[in-house]
DNA sequence: ACTGGCACTCGCTACAGTCGAGTGCCAGGA
DNA sequence: TCCTGGCACTCGACTGTAGCGAGTGCCAGT
């Protein structure tokens, strides 16, 4: 198709324009805020050639152009320059992220400072347990026939199941358990210890038997079948920016899409390693969610990925600038994470 | 003041109607949905006494009459009468609490119970430190200087901690330490912790006096001096309903307020033992929440209250009902608190 | 291939007019 | 004394009209 230099400057022109004025953008307008070179004649040629290739459209006639979601993303694949991060930017990460006690702390910041500094919805997961390794699982009694289960995961995860038991257990019989478990579990990935658990039963011995049957269906169905996920949000009130332009007028799909766990995870979650995602009006899969758009990536300790966090808006958002957070955000949290 | 019995079925009329029409009632419309054996010009004349007292007023002249603040506030006092629970909420309370796994899954599943019910945003406070007793304190060995803390609460909360030590520590010693520290906490209240924790300290062999200081010093600080509330929230999509009329059509502070949990704590917390409070618009203290009004009461095994929940929404809301279910969902969750 | 000029479109705003729900007040009646 | 029917009045909501102006598409000229 013929879309020359000047095509592509003139929508990136349009795209930033729009993004921050939030107002459809006419010829004119565009000549004198930048350096193109040409008249408003020409551009308005330019444009009707965008137009008719999906790029941008009118509202409505004899009003100025708006990008498409296929306009913006051609603005992210090809137009967009990076923006780096502005230092104050980078000492607002790195203040933000110190002094953090406990997973939940790490993560209830890093949400909280997504959602600040790209002041959109900000989405982060807790490292994902199928990624996580076991690094001791501790047995607390509570009453002669109830345990409680404590797993603790290398990224830092602890997840706790009360356990009924099919009949009173002595105490050395608990620390007997609890070095079985943890001498063949120590150390194993989540997503590979069904087999090291169905060892753990055959190999108990007949005392302990249909205690460590109750022990081993606990943490096979808890832990590792329904794999918990949790998620934290933030910034939600920003979805109130740019009155009521953004997302028709009407917040409610929006705010019942963030209340599904499965949605987000679905946004956030399951990247390909290291790369960042970008998901532009109704190329993501859930209806109501078609008028904005996420900017998401992976994150963890060195190059291995643990969970996802990225941020939801407008599809007018800036994302050169969101993505360059969204990547800068993670790097540093993966890096938090190395450290413990 | 003259307020007769029947200037008071006005206002309970008045309310009813502008609850569920949303929209300001006349003295027209009144007389016909109501029994109140009068005639338009009579309960005219209430109207305007009752607007003299503050009671109600008129968006502009020329439309019909809605119930101001202080309106409200005498009809939850004195003119309410208790809407029983219908079977199928009593159903759907029973259903939605069965088969929950732990803790988190309790109090996630109250609060999106809560938000379906009422139709309004729900709020849950975890059960309050401050109020639980130490079941078991478990350390556990990250590596040679380092140990996780893990508290687990009599009300099911577990709290860890990664723990710094002051230098490589042998595996005998954490036993020892998890030793003592168990027999000297455990079943204490965490209010109460302090001296013994103090006492913890100076008893300690020698050998161990560092280590358990710094513990000591990490148990005090993150369990017990700042306790750690938690807070979870559903149903904001709710906030949504009634158009733009409710909240003067911005949101923006309502979820400002909602993202804070200082602000949820004073709202659902420090609640008086088992009475149902109602704060109807600007008798709460937050600027920003003056257009809503918030049901809360607290819930707890048995009499004891370890935590608040409750619903907050537009002042235009259905008190009695949301009343009768906030306090119906505490009763349940504090019986299911109790089997455990 | 670009530019200046020009006619045209159409949303936005302001203004005037009508309609009707709802009110306050008053005189008459139980 | 309290209630009622009647009546004039108010004022927001809605409708229709007109003018404005930003922005466009097209075309002839360079």
């Amino acid at each position: 198709m013929g879309l020359d230099d000047r095509k592509l400057a003139v929508l990136r022109a349009i795209v930033e324009d729009y993004v921050s004025t939030q107002e459809p953008v006419g010829s004119k307008a565009l000549v004198e805020r930048h350096q193109l070179g040409v008249s408003p004649a020409t551009v308005r040629n330019d444009m009707a050639v965008l137009e008719e290739e999906g790029y941008i459209r009118q509202p409505h006639t004899s009003a100025g152009r708006v990008p498409t979601d296929r306009g913006y993303r051609l603005f992210v694949d090809r137009l967009s320059r990076v923006k780096p991060l502005s230092p104050a930017e980078r000492r607002a990460i790195e203040r933000f992220l110190v002094g953090a006690v406990d997973l939940d702390d790490v993560v209830h910041r890093t949400v909280r400072l997504l959602a600040q500094l790209t002041r959109q919805v900000a989405v982060v997961q807790y490292p994902s347990l199928a990624r996580s390794s076991v690094r001791h699982l501790e047995l607390v009694p509570i009453s002669t026939t109830r345990l409680m289960l404590v797993m603790i995961a290398d990224t830092g995860r602890v997840e706790q199941r009360l356990v009924e038991l099919p009949g009173p257990v002595p105490a050395d019989d608990v620390t007997d358990l609890r070095r079985l478990i943890n001498e063949k579990l120590a150390n194993a990935r989540l997503s590979e210890t069904p087999p090291l658990v169905q060892a753990l039963v055959e190999e108990a011995p007949t005392g302990l038997r249909p205690t460590m049957t109750t022990l081993a269906s606990v943490l096979l169905e808890t832990l590792v079948e329904r794999h918990e996920e949790r998620i934290a949000l933030a910034g939600t009130a920003n979805l109130t920016r740019g009155g009521l332009l953004d997302f028709q007028g009407s917040l409610r799909p929006i705010l019942e899409a963030l209340e599904e766990e499965v949605v987000l995870l679905k946004l956030i979650g399951e990247t390909e390693p290291s790369t960042t995602r970008v998901l532009i009006g109704d190329e993501n899969e859930f209806d109501n969610l078609r008028a904005a758009s996420v900017v998401s990536t992976g994150y963890g300790p060195g190059t291995t990925i643990v969970g996802g966090l990225g941020v939801l808006g407008p599809t007018r958002m800036d994302y050169p600038g969101n993505i360059a957070t969204v990547r800068a955000v993670a790097r540093y949290v993966g890096e938090l994470l190395a450290q413990n």
